[in-house]
RNA sequence: GGCCCAUUAGUGGAACUGGUUAACACGUCUCCCUCUCAAGGAGAAGAAUAGGAGUUCGAGCCUCCUAUGGGUCACCA
């Protein structure tokens, strides 16, 4: 008996060598620099902020290095799959721009080192398992799971490190006729990998992100083939990225201790192991403490919560910038007119600690990204936002593009620009009074005028306001002299300041009175610069509204 | 619990291979400007770099201990 009858006998069928399949996946011909990164989700469910960050990276670092950077469906749980989540992951992906050159597309697949859904790639994982079984680096495992529970329990209660290892893993004592035997007799097994290593000894590995490390080698015996004819996240790892030929592994910092593991898969197989980049995972702040984002409790976790809630996707990208170069910021302020597909990121520069995520970063990001958008950029933007979230917005959008593009034009494409917004969805709620349905509903709600004058006096100014209107013809200055000179025949100031100090002389001063003005026209005591409003609105609809305005003052 | 990683103001974080008053940005507060708001301008507060010890002429940076936080210990990824 030898290993290669066990490996006939548990792989009859699989006739191909590794060698067949170094053949079938040479090496990628790519210029000297250029890394092949990779995002290999499972569908499990949305896109997860973090998984964003970590296809951020991997994907940037492919492009600015002329790189490959593609996706892989690491579907090896049956259990937990989510039926479609694969495509909405890839889905989402797309919406910031972070398209693959290869791989898992969500519908369909591209590329030369396929398939890239590991269900698919079943055939491939047993050519290299029957590898290791032939050269005794892998052996059934007849355990059960109450075999297992019971050794962790006694592991646990005799102190000693619990798991499948050396002494404690019995089935890996079993000699070859006895595998043998219990193959035949139907006997279900798993196949683990024989590991060679010591717990006590270390061994230095490099990380991109931390630097040395010494971590102690992998005693394990890992599952490496499920009983369902699937391989595990680990082998499923070893095999995929060396003959995708994975240059960059960037993956969240969980996977860090499992790193032995891998080195030593790579090694049992004598193929280069790729560079590692353990990014650091985001946080949040639950009551004082730091935890990772969940996806059960966290609305931040699931990236379309953003998207749902109108943040325009640039703005998240650089949010996501800041935190992962700590350089990102200083570099956008120097370089305002570039955007964050020429900044060179580096992995050095990565922080290696969790940061939390932080809301009011991503608002003033937000904001500020907006502000300097052009009207037909935002208009643009604010549809697409709609057209998948907001179809009362998109309709609003549809039925008088040119009258909304006034309206978000105030005050913008100029040096320093109104920032009023921070996500797509807050523009229509801040700007309803414009439109004429909605300004009927809150003018039902009641007009807050200030209570210290007197009706009588807010009638005559704004009756006199409306009968003299002159926004058409003079600029703004103009007219806002003009708005100061009937404030003053009103005995109100033409300033603040002199109100202040002469208050005995006037009732109150020329803001007062632009409050009335600006109270009938958009009923409420804010919006932005009346001279832009007026415009805005046009001649016969301010005479309407005042009207309106007066009768309510009679 | 074992092992691994981390720890600089509320947040993100800078500080070259140890070298004087610990950047900057967001946030907070104050004042100015302004017809309100959003901005803009000026300024302020806020950290003896988790605590302790050691090495050194000198430590946020090196070493050790402690504490705290995070990760991981599956036929899940």
């Amino acid at each position: 008996m030898t290993t290669k009858d066990l490996a006939d006998l548990i792989f009859p069928h699989v006739t191909m060598t590794v060698d067949d399949l170094e053949k079938r996946y040479p090496k990628r011909d790519l210029p000297i620099g250029a890394e092949v990164t990779r995002f290999a989700p499972s569908p499990t469910g949305f896109l997860h902020t973090g998984s964003l960050f970590t296809s951020l990276v991997a994907y940037k670092v492919a492009k600015q290095s002329n790189g490959v950077f593609y996706t892989r469906l690491e579907d090896t749980d049956t259990k937990r799959e989510v039926e479609g989540s694969g495509k909405e992951l890839l889905d989402q992906l797309a919406v910031f721009n972070i398209v693959p050159d290869e791989g898992y597309y969500g519908d369909s697949q591209k590329g030369n080192y396929g398939p890239y859904i590991q269900s698919e790639r079943a055939d491939i994982y047993r050519v290299v398992i029957k590898d290791l079984l032939i050269k005794g680096k892998a052996y059934p495992c007849f355990c059960t799971k109450e075999d297992l529970d019971a050794l962790r329990t006694t592991q646990e209660k005799n102190h000693v490190t619990p798991g499948y290892y050396r002494q404690y893993a019995k089935c890996r004592l079993l000699t070859l006729e006895e595998q043998i035997a219990k193959i035949k007799a139907g006997v279900p097994y798993v196949i683990r990998f024989r590991s060679e290593g010591y717990h006590e000894r270390k061994i230095e590995v490099n990380d991109l992100v931390r630097g040395k490390l010494f971590l102690s080698e992998n005693d394990q015996d890992i599952v490496i083939y499920k009983s369902d004819g699937l391989p595990t996240y680990h082998f499923a790892h070893l095999v995929d990225d060396h003959f995708m030929h994975t240059t960059i592994v960037s993956r969240g910092e969980e996977w860090l201790s499992s790193l032995p593991i891998h080195l030593e898969l790579f090694s049992t197989m004598n193929w280069q192991a790729p560079k590692y980049a353990h990014l650091p995972v985001i946080m949040k702040l639950d009551n004082g403490n730091k935890r990772k984002l969940s996806k059960r409790k966290d609305n931040e976790a699931a990236i379309a919560y953003f998207l749902k809630e109108g943040y325009p996707q640039e703005a998240i990208l650089e949010y996501l910038y800041t935190i992962a170069n700590s350089n990102y910021e200083e570099w956008h302020s120097e370089n305002p007119n570039l955007s964050f597909d020429d900044f060179s990121f580096t992995f050095s520069k990565m922080s290696q600690d969790g940061a939390l995520f932080d809301l009011a970063k991503l608002e003033n990001i937000s904001k500020e990204l907006l502000a300097r958008y052009s009207k037909e950029k935002l208009y643009d933007e604010t549809l697409k936002y709609a057209q998948i979230y907001d179809k009362h917005l998109e309709e609003v959008l549809l039925k008088d593009p040119t009258f909304f593009k006034e309206i978000i034009n105030i005050e913008r494409e100029k040096e320093n620009p109104r920032k009023d917004y921070i996500k797509f969805s807050e523009i229509l709620p801040k700007n309803l009074f414009f439109y004429k349905e909605e300004y009927e509903e809150m003018f039902k709600k009641g007009l807050p005028f200030n209570s210290n004058f007197d009706k009588k006096i807010i009638y005559d100014i704004l009756n006199e306001f409306m009968n003299n209107l002159n926004f058409d013809e003079v600029d703004e200055q103009t007219w806002f002299a003009c708005l100061k000179s009937l404030a003053n025949k009103h005995h109100f100031a033409e300033n603040n300041k002199t109100f202040k100090a002469n208050k005995d002389i006037y009732i109150g001063h020329v803001g007062d009175v632009a409050e009335m003005v600006r109270i009938a026209l958009t009923t409420s005591k804010q919006s932005p610069n009346l001279y832009y409003v007026l415009k805005v609105l046009g001649k016969n609809e301010v005479i309407r509204r005042i009207t309106k305005a007066l009768e309510v003052l009679k």
